[in-house]
DNA sequence: TTATTTTTCTAGCGGTCGCTACAGAAATGA
DNA sequence: TCATTTCTGTAGCGACCGCTAGAAAAATAA
């Protein structure tokens, strides 16, 4: 079925995995040896496999991607899956890692990059309305829908913890900004930060429920438009 | 377990339900007959089952509520669940037909009542976040939420058609200020839609992750301010 | 070669899913 | 009373769920 993909010792090391003898091991018995493993090597590419399942649950959300599902879109068998990856979960939180570095890392990119809280916004809400779009992958943001409606309290906790700390990442550098007096000292933090967060996520439902990216940008444009012209804005 | 709950004769009838022998039959065997049905009456009040599988869909969705949580939830056997609405799509067909009377009808209320395109998205959004935060049932909106991640392609388009015709609603509620000359002739009314129902939807996920009454008013009031003060928008 | 290690495939575990056959219970009509 | 109709509880259907035991396969080490 899948015969022999491992060419080389190239082997990607996994971030999240944490279970009884999950993910790949790397460097077998020997102290500091480049010598393979020692047994059967894998008939997989880790980091594909990965990959694949990333874009199944970006697709179909944590719950509803089964691990019949997992094991039929990444190539391998369901013993194969629990012993590179753990399980069901430690697989998704993987994947959730991966996505974070890989996809949804432009919020982050955009705080870090841009002089003004308002610029970060606004470049966060155009590459959202790029991001989410894309041809080759799912549309939306994993982060904001594959968790929803999830029977597992701690995967849904997951990502709305995650979702709550890109807010507060937004809160505290829009305070950063009118403690610099970039921005006018009335403001309400919290509320613009808040904003931009339902901003991002209806975006992201939009995006699922069939807009386009131009549709999207002009929604980013007319959010854009709550922020202070001329430092007059009190909240 | 419940013993006789029917008192009277007074039965109300389905609105979705489709299935063979389906729904609540009223009048039995004569033509204009008031007597009861005919056979074994029911022991459960209908619209009070249908409530109780309304608030246990709202808060897990479609497909993370089981048969089996329906009828604990219901307090009925699944013979009797079947028997009085068809299928488990059925009855969610039926609970959302009754969640947009009930609980998500005020969008609707704001568009036929408010003067103004502008004060009915105002209105709308202003009452998004009292509903959505409501103490008694759960937080945010079933028709956003409850197929997200569904394995039944029906179901999930049924709720996006309905999340989309709102966004239609509001299009047009706007289209036809700009042609009355109250809104400015140059704007982008299928943007402003847009950007409506994706702060609509952002604000349902953000009563989901934890976001109070006021917090939510605090950001449609932030969101209101992109409407044109004096006429000058041009989108 | 032989022993050891690790991955692979096959098969299947116990549990839940949506749903229903069946028999008994509770009403009406004769 | 007895037949008819409808609902209710029990019990269980086939399918799928997440997951794993066990043996064979494919590598290294001796």
């Amino acid at each position: 079925m899948h015969p022999m993909v491992n060419d080389g010792a190239a082997e990607g090391q996994g971030a999240g995995a944490a279970g009884p003898r999950a993910a790949g091991n790397e460097g077998g018995g020997t102290v500091g040896g480049r010598g393979r493993p020692r047994g059967r090597p894998r008939s997989f590419d880790r980091e594909t496999a990965l990959e694949k399942a990333l874009l199944a649950f970006w697709e179909h959300g944590y719950e509803a991607t089964s691990v019949s599902d997992l094991t039929r879109a990444m190539d391998i068998g369901a013993p194969s899956l629990y012993a590179a990856f753990g399980d069901k979960r430690s697989l998704f939180e993987e994947v959730v890692s991966v996505y974070g570095a890989r996809y949804g890392s432009f919020a982050d990119r955009a705080l870090a990059e841009e002089p003004t809280a308002r610029g970060a916004v606004e470049r966060t809400l155009r590459e959202a309305a790029t991001a989410y779009t894309e041809p080759g992958h799912p549309r939306g943001c994993l982060v904001v829908h594959a968790a929803a409606n999830c029977s597992t309290p701690e995967v849904e906790q997951s990502l709305r913890d995650r979702r709550n700390a890109d807010i507060a990442a937004f809160e505290s550098r829009i305070r950063a900004d009118v403690a610099a007096g970039v921005l006018p000292p009335g403001i309400d933090a919290a509320a613009l930060a808040r904003h931009t967060g339902a901003m991002i996520q209806g975006m992201s439902q939009q995006a699922r429920d069939g807009a386009s990216r131009e549709e999207l940008e002009a929604v980013a444009e007319i959010a854009m438009s709550i922020w202070p012209r001329t430092g007059t804005h009190t909240g």
